[in-house]
DNA sequence: TTTAGAATTGCAATCGATTGCCTATGTAAT
DNA sequence: ATTACATAGGCAATCGATTGCAATTCTAAA
């Protein structure tokens, strides 16, 4: 019913007749107090149920211990992997993890940040939208002093940490095992070149053709094909020409690799024997479909984890260390749909 | 490299030679402050890239327009799902998420809810880690006077708003779906016992049984199978029977519906003809397994959303209301692996 | 016994925004 | 011209915890 009164320090002070700056040393466990005092409060201080007011200390010292997380999607299992990582990391150290979407609208993304400013968090944690725009906003947040740390998409002139995927040669890697596999004629299915990981891994397709001495043909490279209706559309028409691929990478994303797996089966033609797939993400369904998908891991907790810890780190060294690029190198999970030796 | 200073309400009325309260009722859009004034503010403040100091406002106010939200697991659909519904009613009334996972430990759990209090956030939302334990944090919430709202897995002592599934009615609804489809020995994969949603799904389906004239026998429910493996282990299990069922009802979660696919498919057994396969959730994958399985939605992010609309509706009615439980109308969705006719 | 110095504790300012109350000015009615 | 009142803006307290500095007490060395 009636709202009580929450317990100050004041009220512990006033209690045991001391001055609330004892209190407060007593509860932030500083070496300028007593021994028994520090416990007697300890116990008052338990006994009234006494709570700290977060605000008032976070105004005082002028720090908030919170991380802002901005995100395209919560609900996309790569970035909810990110987030399920990076508060184990935090949450120990009695960070506060608030979370944003931006729905991979740039604006949306403007106006998140800045709420996050606003709060004086301690970083900023981000992986920028699909939707092309200026980066002020970030370039803001660095001004301001507070820690940036980029994953995934990423701003590369920003100087700032960035966790990414290697992303160059988890391509690389996917089309040598494709070529080894015996596939001669593999297409690549491209995401939006505005966005670096995509441009990174259509270079480690590129390369890895070469490397082995094959041909890099503009005709088996398909644009935009990022999710599964795309990737089926690209599949038909790239099994339509006169000397179709005999394996697809989609670099997009599983679910374009999906698409490609349902609109083969549909045309009757065999997987792995006469067309390999391989996906991007390892998405749970990849183990599931029949044939399962061959994909590249992207350690999406420890990803998570590693960002958390830069955090911490840099927060110690008081930004004075260069700002690097930490590359997880992926893993290439072989599967059914690759494997015809 | 140096610290910025941020700009103040005081930087702003010492540049234009007003007072603090003046400049902050202009920018609070407050009424006792003429238009010319305010404008000159709002222009200054722009300038000067005044952004407020929320902690600062939320201290003197009281308030803190921040909701928590404590999950078992970030990273599981569903409640990936519900906090982007809900982030999305949030954002737009201007205000925080903060996300808190409990890993399904209790103990984990109260700590963060604790730490939630400690933010004086304006209201909890959570759903209950599967470890058993005693809900005095919860009760403390309450006694604070913290908007508390449960969704899905929810204690039910607690008078609080619950934003939960009809479960018993899905699971009823799934139940006579199977029987129409001539099933006739129908198995039910439970959940833990404790947890409500599992009581109520197993409720739905001996009522169901029940209402079509079934008999419900002991010997064709299975106790706590709730993930892939055990679901497999179940199947096996089930399947050795002297009469083994003709129909499976994964009440606990499309895993271990998957699991229970994956087992009878490695049998010989032949899903619907042999084997009805009904799972919960609607996971992503359930639509691209072969066959596909039938399942039930939950419709997770309009859970979140509702979750939201409630928070803020109660604060309005400054918490006069009833609370009460507000029931999600799940929805059937019938795949091949439940239609042999 | 005196005194330097360590150990405790208290005082009061501070973080930045908000708000109740008061004053001064302007406007309109009598 | 006088009173009444609305409007605009200033003053100062306040939210609760922290912290530099001062004050006091205690310890131990000289």
């Amino acid at each position: 019913m009636n709202r009580q009164k929450r317990t100050t320090i004041y009220d512990i002070a006033q209690k045991l007749n001391l001055a609330a700056s004892s209190v407060s040393r007593a509860l932030s466990n500083s070496d300028k107090i007593n021994a028994e005092t520090k416990a007697l409060v300890l116990k008052t201080a338990a006994e009234m149920n006494y709570q700290q007011n977060t605000m008032a200390s976070n105004l005082r010292k002028g720090s908030n211990p919170t991380i802002g997380v901005v995100v395209p999607r919560i609900n996309q299992y790569f970035f909810s992997n990110i987030i399920a990582g990076l508060e184990e990391v935090t949450f120990n150290k009695g960070y506060n993890l608030v979370i944003c979407q931006s729905n991979e609208v740039h604006s949306r993304e403007v106006e998140v940040v800045n709420a996050l400013m606003n709060q004086n968090v301690s970083g900023i944690v981000i992986s920028i939208a699909a939707e092309k725009g200026s980066s002020d906003h970030l370039q803001q947040v660095l001004d301001r002093n507070i820690q940036l740390i980029q994953f995934d998409r990423v701003v590369e002139e920003l100087e700032t940490f960035k966790v990414v995927n290697d992303n160059y040669k988890a391509a690389y890697e996917a089309v040598k095992h494709l070529i080894e596999q015996g596939y001669r004629r593999i297409a690549l299915l491209e995401g939006p070149q505005e966005l670096h990981i995509f441009r990174e891994r259509k270079e480690g397709y590129v390369a890895a053709l070469q490397a082995h001495g094959y041909p890099v043909l503009a005709e088996l490279m398909y644009a935009n094909a990022w999710t599964k209706e795309l990737g089926a559309i690209a599949t038909s028409k790239l099994l339509e020409m006169e000397q179709p691929p005999d394996a697809i990478f989609a670099s997009t994303s599983d679910f374009a690799a999906l698409g490609v797996l349902e609109a083969a089966t549909a045309k009757g033609i065999r997987i792995p024997e006469d067309l390999g797939i391989c996906g991007y993400s390892n998405e749970p369904f990849t183990e599931i479909t029949s044939p399962s998908i061959s994909t590249i891991d992207q350690f999406s907790v420890e990803m998570g984890k590693t960002i958390g810890n830069l955090h911490f780190q840099e927060m110690e060294n008081s930004g004075m260390v260069i700002k690097k690029t930490v590359n997880i190198k992926p893993k290439l999970m072989v599967r059914k749909s690759t494997q015809r030796i």
